[in-house]
DNA sequence: TCCAAATTCGACCGACGGTCGAAAAATGTA
DNA sequence: TACATTTTTCGACCGTCGGTCGAATTTGGA
């Protein structure tokens, strides 16, 4: 079956995509194929590239990710409560290790590209649900903004590269002074009351 | 003399650089040398790899830039000029076609590690300028702001962010949307008066 | 003029992404 | 089961490219 091939060609890289700092330059296609069992010609029967390989696992790994977003949001009842369990699924998803997560890992390296792909896959996937929930939250009054899509693009970015410590390799003082500033762009965006936020810069439980 | 060489070696580098797709995968070392008419041993006498001389050839082209920034931003009598100059610079300089401007040949490319590379590099260098417009801007009491720094490399990177088409292809009326959010967000990192950054998001002369 | 240090050079090396065509496995057909 | 056709597998092979190396050349000071 070959959905079933391709999924273990993807395990493979996965796995050793998470095991090396610059995994575009150290990993090699013969590498992806000898762990998977597999010759590497096999390899080239199911992708184009080297490069599209990598895009797939990134794009696995958010699709994933995306429908556990989705799933969390679902179940709140207001749009504010919908925005902070969206901020926090992505949170913890993105830059809280917790060993068996791959975005984590990914994060971790030191590969340029990797990070680059991740963001723009990031913002990608996130935003059209932020766009959702602002729009939902613009009918009921409970956020005001005009361009919920911008606003919605403009957030998840912010948050993604904010959080992306190979912009600013910052302590943790200068981040809680950015993320407590990120909180006030954030109610100005979207017109919230003062301290909406607030849950951004305070440590979880 | 060493420098001479080191700058016949960069300007090689840029010029092909310019003209290509992807200069990370099209640029050979090989095609350096040639164009510089020198052998391809002679460039590893001057650089250590390949990576070394794109960064390079980035790196002088930002200290270049980061002078004229300096420059345009002394003469202005206010903070509030100051910013709207260096703003204006920066724009000018990035993202505005002049046919003889490496940084905007470099961000009409195809390029991630490059894009990647110049957003770094943007960032690390200017957001000191504004860091310091700003505190003297916090002394006359002409911004608000209690963490001059992480205001600055926050808007230093969302205004590079932004202006990144590679992260958001939009349509130029959804970046005019983008902008007059940013401009919005500006007035509450800043604390200034409503309206102070509109020339953000009209068309100059 | 001589010698040591600095510089130049391109043939060469190893690694890697990707190709190819032959072989094997799977599937269909009677 | 026997045969034909399609799908899948495979690794030897190819071309390219970044980087090395040591011999040759130039430089410059004593």
């Amino acid at each position: 079956m070959k959905e079933k091939k391709i999924d273990i060609i993807l395990n493979s890289a996965e796995e050793l995509m998470c095991s090396m700092e610059e995994p575009n330059k150290d990993m090699t296609v013969d590498m992806i194929a000898k762990n998977a069992g597999i010759g590497k010609g096999s390899i080239y029967y199911y992708f184009e590239s080297k490069d599209e390989i990598i895009d797939a696992v990134i794009e696995r790994s958010y699709s994933s990710a995306i429908k556990e977003y989705f799933v969390s949001t679902e179940n709140c009842k207001t749009t504010y409560e919908k925005i902070r369990q969206l901020f926090a699924s992505m949170i913890k998803k993105e830059f809280i290790d917790n060993s068996h997560n791959v975005i984590v890992a990914l994060h971790l390296q030191d590969d340029i590209i990797l990070h680059y792909k991740m963001m723009m896959t990031a913002i990608k996937t996130v935003s059209p649900i932020l766009t959702q929930i602002l729009k939902d939250g613009v009918k009921d009054g409970s956020v005001h903004t005009e361009t919920p899509q911008e606003s919605a693009e403009m957030i998840v970015a912010m948050l993604t590269f904010l959080l992306n410590r190979s912009f600013f390799p910052s302590d943790d003082a200068s981040m809680y002074r950015k993320l407590k500033l990120y909180a006030k762009v954030l109610e100005t965006c979207l017109e919230t009351e003062k301290g909406s936020f607030g849950f951004l810069f305070t440590k979880p439980e």
